[in-house]
DNA sequence: ACGATTGCTATACACGCGTGTAGCATCCGA
DNA sequence: TCGGATGCTACACGCGTGTATAGCAATCGT
């Protein structure tokens, strides 16, 4: 029913179109779509989208029937583009997020996350959820082969580095309201750059200077309910 | 110029108005907005709120001018509230959330001041910046007094752990979309189970089994500007 | 070469929003 | 007792939004 830029099902020979640019209209309104959702959130208007994208704002009834529609088909472009941008480089989730930060249109796909993550949408809860799921695995691997140190709770460490390093990024976006399209690189450059030290220095020792803490709470766990867990001890 | 709930200069003698809550019909209208505003995000339209105080809509026009008034003044009060219950509480960072999602009120407060972060208003950015200058103040004192480690970069570090709590309970609220007013305190309870033992452990140990990452990254800055900073080393 | 489908625009509709205005009841001071 | 301020409601206006419809130009299949 959906007829995609490059479906071959109806593709006669050449492209028919040479447009100012080399993509179809479609798909040039739903890359202007999600730069402007990740530049003013998902509140940004159906006319601001045409207006960027050069077309009028009805075109994006025509194409897509409504703007949820729309977004929908956002979330899926930027969940496969993230997918592929996986699969293709390297996976280390401590600088995942600085290599998507990179070119232009990755920042605004980053962006775009965060937004779809502020938001509370379904599309947002899973972003995180896949990314949860990619740190742990990668954690597990990470602590058999000795770079990182084991945990009394492995998927709960995970969950907690990917929400507040996600969070931590989502306060950033907001503290800096003004933030234009054009900047994402530099912005997001600037925050790494801030938080590099002090995040390495807290991944290496921690901020405690003893283990008193820790060893109150296993113990008050351990009163509270003196059966399960505490059994893959060895931190 | 303002009518306080109290104000002494214009009151008779005993309550005018025995109303069914005891506060005045205008704050009564204020914590409601409070409320929905925690509730739903700051789209709330003045009708939710007059509704939810039990009065007309055009109340709140006659009560504070216009719905950014409103907005003002729930920034104000909460500021102060938080204020007020930090200094007569105890104020250690660590456990200082745990401590404002007790009350169902507070729990109200502590989803305001997340959603003023969230909505990328100055009173979300006044929120951070009071949070990271208690949190710095409080960590000086801290490692003074040998409970902390201490950092190449102190306010560095009280940043990046202040943003990243912060946005960590952001990303888990908007991952509950579907929070009551109700149960703030229930799901923020579950919140805080779920992560204690994941950050205490991230607290005290870190994350990375060695010191080779943080040494390459003070090698690489070293090697980028070998004149100001590295002063203060004793990690 | 011609009809039909496609790409696109322009305009209008309905809705919810914040806001403004008119009016009523009540309470207080002189 | 009475004038005026006060607390509050009901209703209407303008605006921006997403959505729907009508129509035009071009392209493609036959």
């Amino acid at each position: 029913m959906r007829i995609a830029e490059a479906d071959p099902t109806s593709e006669t020979a050449a492209v028919p179109d040479p447009a100012p640019s080399d993509l179809t209209t479609r798909a040039r309104l739903r890359d202007a779509a999600i730069e402007c959702f990740a530049a003013e959130g998902f509140g940004a208007s159906v006319r601001t989208i045409a207006a960027r994208a050069g077309v009028s704002a009805g075109l994006i009834r025509h194409h897509f029937g409504s703007k949820d529609a729309l977004r929908a088909e956002c979330d899926d472009a930027v969940l496969e583009r993230h997918r592929t941008l996986k699969t293709e480089g390297l996976e280390s989730p401590a600088n995942a997020m600085a290599q998507l930060a990179e070119a232009d249109e990755h920042g605004a796909m980053l962006v775009y996350i965060l937004r779809s993550v502020q938001d509370g949408s379904p599309a947002g809860a899973s972003f995180i959820e896949h990314l949860i799921a990619d740190a742990a695995a990668y954690s597990e691997q990470a602590v058999a082969s000795g770079i990182l140190r084991p945990s009394l709770d492995p998927v709960g460490r995970a969950r907690l580095m990917v929400t507040q390093s996600v969070g931590g990024l989502i306060v950033m976006l907001s503290l800096h309201p003004e933030i234009d399209l054009t900047d994402f690189k530099t912005v997001l450059a600037k925050t790494f750059e801030q938080i590099a030290l002090p995040s390495i220095e807290l991944y290496t020792n921690g901020v405690f200077a003893d283990s008193t803490y820790l060893d109150q709470y296993l113990a008050y766990v351990e009163a509270q309910s003196p059966n399960a867990q505490s059994r893959t001890e060895q931190s």
